[in-house]
DNA sequence: GTATATGCAAACAATTTGCACGCCT
DNA sequence: AGGCGTGCAAATTGTTTGCATATAC
C-alpha cells in the first residue's frame, strides 16, 4: 500500500473521532480538506485501510460504519440516542464455553448491547 | 395483522429452516407454492412479521438475513462454510457487567462468534 | 518506467415506495 | 363499505467498478 494524502486525510477521520462515521460522513469531512475528492476514493480506501487492520469496520443495521480503535473491543448501542459506545468486555470465558461446549474455533466475537444509556433511562 | 396467503407462507418457509434465509432465498421458496408472489410483497412481510416479533431479523454483514427462531439465543458463523449456527448463551452475568460497570441499561445483547465449525477445523 | 491511486460516471444490489386493484372482515 | 394486502414497476440508497489520467516509488 503506497501512500497518498487521500488516504492519510481518511484515516485521520476515522482515527479523530469517537462517533463510528459511515463513509458519507467520512466523505464530507475530507472534502473539508480535499474537496475535490471522490466518494468511490472514500469507499476504496475505507475498504482497504480496514482490510489492512488499521481501521475496524463495523456493521449497525444494514449501513457499514468505521472505528478507529482497533483494539478488541465490544459496542453500546443506546436505542434513543443512537451513539455508538466502545466498551471494554473481557470474553475470555466465552472463548472458552464456545471452543468447548460448541466444539468451535473462535476467532473474534462481536457483542453488541442495544438498550438506553444513563442520559436517557 | 389480517390473514393472507402469502404472508403465512412466507412464515412458513422462515420457520421450517435454520438456514436464516435471506429476502431473496425466501422468495424462490416462496415462489414454489405461489408462483406469481412479488418480491415486494416479500420483503413488506418478512419486515411485518419481525416488527410483530414474530420471526427474527438478523445481520450478516451488508445483508439482511431472517430467523424463525424468536427465543433469546446467539450466533456461531463459520468463515468456512459460511453457515450460521444458533446457540444459547447464558448472558445474565453479562448483562449485570453492562448495568453496573457501564450505568446502561440493556434490552438485548447480540453475540455473535466468527470463527471455525468443527467440520473445518 | 511501472504499478498503484485517483476522479468521474455508470453500474449494481438490496430494499422501499406509489399506485391501482383485490380480498379479508 | 372500508381498509389492509397485493403485484408491478419505478425510485432510492449504499456501494462497487471501468476507464483514462495522475502520482508514488
Amino acid at each position: 500500500m503506497r501512500n497518498s494524502l487521500q488516504r492519510d486525510s481518511i484515516k485521520n477521520v476515522v482515527c479523530s473521532t469517537k462517533c463510528h462515521p459511515t463513509a458519507d460522513w467520512v466523505y464530507k469531512e475530507v472534502r473539508k480538506l480535499i474537496p475535490n475528492i471522490s466518494l468511490g476514493t472514500v469507499y476504496r480506501n475505507l475498504s482497504q485501510l480496514s482490510d489492512n487492520g488499521l481501521i475496524k469496520r463495523i456493521q449497525d443495521g444494514s449501513v457499514t460504519r468505521y472505528d478507529g480503535n482497533v483494539t478488541a473491543h465490544h459496542h453500546l448501542k443506546c436505542y434513543r440516542c443512537e451513539d455508538i459506545t466502545d466498551i471494554n468486555i473481557n470474553d475470555l470465558k466465552l472463548k472458552k464455553i464456545i471452543r468447548s461446549k460448541f466444539d468451535f474455533v473462535p476467532s473474534d466475537i462481536e457483542i453488541t448491547v442495544i438498550g438506553t444509556c444513563k442520559k436517557h433511562k
